[in-house]
DNA sequence: ATCAGATGACTATTTTATTAAACATCCGAT
DNA sequence: ATCGGATGTTTAATAAAATAGTCATCTGAT
């Protein structure tokens, strides 16, 4: 997620990026160019409002210019064989998608869980958002105090602060691609 | 994304969420309980410092809290036959998880390519991040100059605001389960 | 009932951000 | 070279947010 402190940094980069000058995007923005130096040179903090103004100007949301990656990974495509698997339970394997720590705003993860694997009661109640797709077999999954079996095609969502809890009750392996953000590891 | 503005609104449920009560979080994030009251009445927009410095009070980062969901869904679990198709090209298949314009982080999507099936080189270039792992069959992936045929079980992850394009060029059916962040529908 | 503690809101003062205007630097056209 | 325009920076004045302290209200225990 990058240092929170230079929003300087963040803001000329974004500006860059766009095209814009301080002036041009002070005019769009409503606001003075001398604001947007000053802010870019990390010389004031500015308040919500303004900074959305400026936003506003680009138009980005807040939400995105502090989940922007300013430094983006070169690597795109990952092999299967070189996903490391972060899985601790020998019954489950959890492929992950690119490279951790490295600032990015989701986390894919492949998903194998054979017969009998079972992720425990007292998962880790992370934040953020979390969802699914199951490829293959079939799996139960609890959220909260629901239940329920999802098969090939169904999908989940959920808020990560939700208890929650997988278990391959059949006799195929389940395979399941997940998403979840911002990433918990 | 909910309201960008209801900043106070925001860090009155963050703050609930956790069980804090102003001067309690005051006294952790090192600011007055007077200044938590006035933000989360709206009678203040608060600087990007200080709403960081109130922020590590709980912990929270500043991305996490413009991201939040504020309004979870209550639906968790999609079946299959009820992920609507939002793809446009015939010998594509784009199943969206979960409902869209509920202000969700992550978008997920079940995608099926038939063979010859082609994005084009002209997609459109949203902002966020984007990832995927090829379930089954193989898929030719262009993102910005670089071209790459992945296979089950790889996968992929990039800047949104590259340019991308899918193709199958084989003779079977490629699966693909991806997610976006933030959503762009 | 009443007290003690805790909670959130309010107010005057201090601190900080924003503005408006001027300043310095750079660059292309003549 | 030099003019004109455009860029980013700086500064004094103004507007806004943060603080310290106070007030009003609520709640649970005696």
């Amino acid at each position: 997620m990058s240092n929170p402190e230079d929003i300087g940094q963040r803001l000329l980069l974004v500006r860059k990026i766009y095209g814009l000058t301080q002036r041009e995007l002070a005019r769009r923005a409503g606001v003075t160019n001398g604001a947007i130096s000053l802010i870019e040179q990390n010389r004031v903090s500015p308040s919500i409002s303004s900074l959305k103004k400026i936003l506003d100007g680009i138009p980005m949301s807040i939400a995105e210019f502090f989940t922007l990656d300013l430094v983006p990974s070169d690597e795109v495509f990952f092999q299967d064989y070189e996903l490391p698997d972060i899985a601790i339970d020998p019954k489950i394997t959890m492929k992950l998608l690119g490279r951790r720590s490295k600032g990015r705003a989701i986390q894919i993860l492949h998903e194998y869980y054979e017969p009998g694997a079972d992720t425990g009661e007292a998962m880790l109640r992370h934040n953020g958002e979390e969802g699914g797709v199951i490829v293959r077999g079939t799996i139960q999954l609890t959220i909260g105090d629901r239940i329920q079996n999802l098969s090939a095609g169904d999908g989940y969502y959920f808020n990560s602060q939700l208890p929650h809890r997988f278990v391959n009750n059949s006799e195929e392996i389940c395979e399941i691609v997940s998403a979840n953000s911002p990433p918990s590891f």
